[in-house]
DNA sequence: TATTAACACGAAACCGTTTTCGTTTGATAT
DNA sequence: ATATCAAACGAAAACGGTTTCGTGTTAATA
């Protein structure tokens, strides 16, 4: 019942040769005659051998497998971005190991730790924002410094040399906003978290970049900071009554949805009293009731730039000190949020 | 600036002892004198060594990873069952491959290939519907002859032996179908795939079972099988206003949200006229205008479930030839779809 | 017939650890 | 002085492959 599975000794040990001649033959390799390629290959596929993973990986210091760590994985935009690396990753022959770092900076640091001493080939990882609050990044320093490719997306930072792929949050949200006014909204709220995330500082740049252009001005009172992601329902609903808004732009689906249901309660017509526009174009906003007009971010693209440019290094004999940032666009889905 | 990392042969060399020494000194064995041994760990700490993964591995047959063999990751409940796995994998030294079959039978087999070479210690995984449509397990059947342990969840066969974990599909659909009962609805419909998914069959069962019971008698025209997870709103829409109904019970979330708002747009109102339940309480239901009242499946708790017995079984020395199945109970989480 | 080259294969090192089993040294007991 | 023993360490095998560098045999060439 139980066949363990069968190594190259043990195939040279009943073929009566040795386990070099065996390795090779296996590889179809000119050094051997036919008829010991053919002896060998027929016992092996008989008994089905496969090669141990983790003999080649220590022979030729490489796993193909990449490591993931981001903060979360209840995120549809983490959720896609990591179908995006898997796919392209998978095409090329690695596998994805996933780690959660939860916000947190110290299991952000432990995971990389336990992956970084001969698990994987390499990084790809959004900081937790813990770590981009403690702006600590030593252990993406040493783990470079050891030669181990990195390529950091969303949540980044300049402070480490590597390549990155990040979305243009702050055309995004300059997008979003313009496209507000266009249609001749005035009085443009903002709900978003606290500056700390590098995405949401962005994000506010582009909403006040939008404004000041198009000649409106920003008006502070209009931004709303939540510190959590615990929804305030009180907080929001006099936030949206008292500042008598037109319109309001979320840096996230969930602040939108939710904030939506809010002004509905309030007997507000979603479009046409007030229009919302949210980042992030997940379920939530395409079946939302209105659709949720959203900032697509394309995490499955990015995932998948992701992936390549970390394989392309990993595979890349020349060690190029040379890093490149990859600025996605973002694009506006238009739905039922927004007048159209 | 490169510095790579350091083996205990380096250390070896530089201390002028023995590579046995120093890996007993690292251990802190009896063996090595009080001098040598803080000899050895000042430097190993001097220089930050860490033990190289991959040669442990190849040691001792134990690599410290699992495979999580799904077939989509952009759904919520999978989304949550992997965090539950790799939350309780983590706090015990594991780490997490995940692969994703994309529902397709030939990538569930291949990504299954690739790991059971040594680069697993053990499976965890949900089977793709053209698995199950096809009942080939063979795959399966390979792997737990070699000995690799396998859990699986949600998505199950019984034609394989081996650790299992499931919701109570049946009850849950039960459950919520009496809820509905109970509160004087009468024509309830059904929302479903194709039967071929082992979880949509046993919810169609309990639906049916609930019906029967309370005397209501089931009416096959009252059941709507969707082939595929693209939203058809004319079958839909059609659907409801011919069955002259009172109430949904969706096996999954996104059937009730869609449905939701096509009830809505035919005017009908939700609780008062129409009550919906769904599967899966993910933010769809919870962000839902009205909230979706669902079936809970607890995923988290169904991974971290299914780790436990995955690493039990990994760590256990003796290969017990004993299974079990462990049923978890559902919930019913009421919220605005149904009146309450 | 002697030399050489091609052919087919094996021995052994190596990847980085762990671990078993010596071996050396000095001290103690006889 | 010799046998005994413990302490402290090293050599080597093992995990499962890959790969370099022989080496013996045979066939072709001078």
């Amino acid at each position: 019942m139980l066949k363990a599975k069968i190594t190259l000794k043990d195939i040279a040990r009943e073929l009566e040769v040795s386990i070099s001649t065996v390795s090779k033959a296996l590889k179809n390799s000119e050094e051997i005659s036919r008829d010991t390629k053919e002896k060998v290959q027929a016992f092996a596929r008989l008994y089905n051998y496969k090669p141990n993973n983790i003999a080649i990986s220590l022979k030729n210091k490489r796993t193909k497998n990449i490591g993931v760590v981001i903060p979360d994985i209840v995120h549809h935009f983490f959720t896609t971005v990591i179908r995006g690396i898997e796919k392209y990753a998978n095409a090329r022959g690695y596998n994805v190991i996933v780690c959660l770092s939860e916000e947190s900076f110290d299991k952000e640091v432990i995971n990389m730790e336990m992956l970084a001493n001969g698990s994987i080939d390499g990084f790809i990882m959004s900081l937790s924002s813990e770590t981009q609050q403690k702006g600590d990044y030593n252990h993406l320093k040493e783990v470079t410094e050891q030669g181990i490719p990195v390529v950091l997306f969303d949540r980044i930072t300049n402070e480490i040399e590597c390549d990155k792929v990040v979305i243009d949050d702050e055309l995004g949200a300059y997008m979003a906003t313009k496209k507000l006014i266009e249609q001749g909204r005035k009085k443009i709220a903002l709900i978003t978290t606290d500056d700390y995330l590098s995405v949401s500082k962005a994000r506010t740049v582009g909403y006040k970049k939008a404004l000041t252009e198009m000649g409106i001005g920003v008006d502070e009172s209009k931004i709303l900071k939540l510190p959590t992601m615990e929804m305030d329902e009180a907080g929001i609903k006099s936030f949206l009554e008292t500042q008598k808004l037109d319109a309001v732009l979320c840096v996230n689906e969930i602040f939108a949805v939710y904030s939506m249901r809010l002004a509905q309660k309030s007997g507000l017509r979603i479009p046409e009293d007030i229009s919302f526009i949210g980042f992030t174009d997940g379920v939530l906003s395409k079946y939302a009731n209105p659709s949720l007009t959203v900032v697509a971010q394309h995490g499955e693209k990015m995932g998948e730039m992701s992936a390549q440019m970390l394989i392309d290094k990993v595979e890349s004999e020349e060690d190029e000190e040379t890093y490149q940032t990859k600025i996605l666009e973002p694009t506006l889905v238009i739905r039922d949020s927004i007048v159209h």
